[in-house]
DNA sequence: CCTTGAACCTGCGGGC
DNA sequence: TGCCCGCAGGTTCAAG
């Protein structure tokens, strides 16, 4: 499901369900998905009141009482959802959080690409996911400058390097290519050739395009919906992501001169563009 | 070091 | 209808 517009959305769906209540039971319904769950899991989390939600790139962070963080990273197709207790196990669903009010959290995740993880407070950056991860990009960490730097000398394709989680957080393939597209710059150009009035263009439309995701409760493809079942509205936003062959939003177009929107693969991944407005 | 590609896993839609 | 293929919002690990 995620990225980051879609992981804050559930953040912030958990926190009133979640924040100042206690978890009564944790229900485990498998070993793990892409890693073992943590051993101490039920004992560490069972009868441990909540005291804030939080996120950090990717990862949703469940900050206990018991100064532990409950980790959990949603992979391709994992999805949080908010139900009523007692609730019917439905497939798919590997975790659920019964909490104090009645409610359950359920963590379903078809292709078990997520993660996991109960960490000490303060210490998560001893965990190798956290350890080298670049800056949010909605903080002021995250600048012209910065990116300008962590770019240079880099000779990947510039959609793949704003992909890197070291370069800058929550930034996946969907607002990838719509960022892309915003600043006006081909998914295809050499990351370290991105610099100066370039690089400020791109951090301006990550951000731009970031804000307005979470504004419409993040983007519904398959997965992804908001914990209490709303759907997402930001796909009816798309400039360019799955929509090749029809014409660029920003071309006057004459849609059999221009071919419209084109999609080329990167890294494995699919890139939606257009080669008229990206250079 | 850096970059690339495959691997992890299930489900869905399209073409035959 | 059924089957095979390609594709899907992420991360990690090995190999070049």
């Amino acid at each position: 499901m995620p990225e980051l517009p879609e992981v804050e959305t559930v953040c912030r769906g958990l926190d009133p369900v979640m924040t100042g209540r206690v978890i009564t039971a944790i229900d485990v319904r498998r070993e793990g998905l892409r890693k073992p769950f943590p051993a101490n899991l039920k004992v560490m989390v069972e009868g441990v009141k909540v005291l804030r939600i939080a996120r950090r790139a990717k990862y949703i962070l469940i900050h206990l009482e018991n100064a532990h963080v409950l980790v959990i990273h949603l992979g391709m197709s994992g999805r949080v959802q908010i139900e009523a207790d007692p609730y019917e196990p439905k497939p798919h669903d590997h975790l659920i959080l019964h909490m104090d009010g009645g409610r359950v959290i359920v963590l379903n995740d078809p292709r078990r690409f997520g993660i996991v993880l109960l960490l000490p407070e303060g210490q998560m950056n001893d965990d190798p996911a956290f350890q080298a991860m670049g800056p949010e990009p909605l903080s002021n960490a995250f600048n012209g400058p910065f990116l300008a730097a962590r770019l240079k000398g880099k000779k990947i394709a510039i959609k793949t390097a704003i992909m890197d989680q070291q370069v800058v957080v929550g930034v996946g393939n969907i607002y990838a290519s719509e960022a892309l597209f915003m600043a006006g710059i081909s998914p295809k150009r050499m990351a370290g050739s991105v610099a100066g009035e370039r690089a400020e263009r791109l951090v301006r439309a990550i951000r731009a395009v970031l804000e307005k995701a979470i504004l419409a409760g993040g983007s519904t493809l398959r997965d992804h919906r908001q914990v209490d079942g709303t759907l997402g509205y930001f796909q009816h936003h798309f400039t360019v992501y799955d929509r090749a062959g029809q014409p660029c939003p920003g071309c006057d177009c004459d849609i059999i001169k221009t071919k419209g929107i084109q999609r080329i693969v990167q890294g494995g991944r699919s890139s939606f563009y257009c080669p008229r407005k990206q250079k």
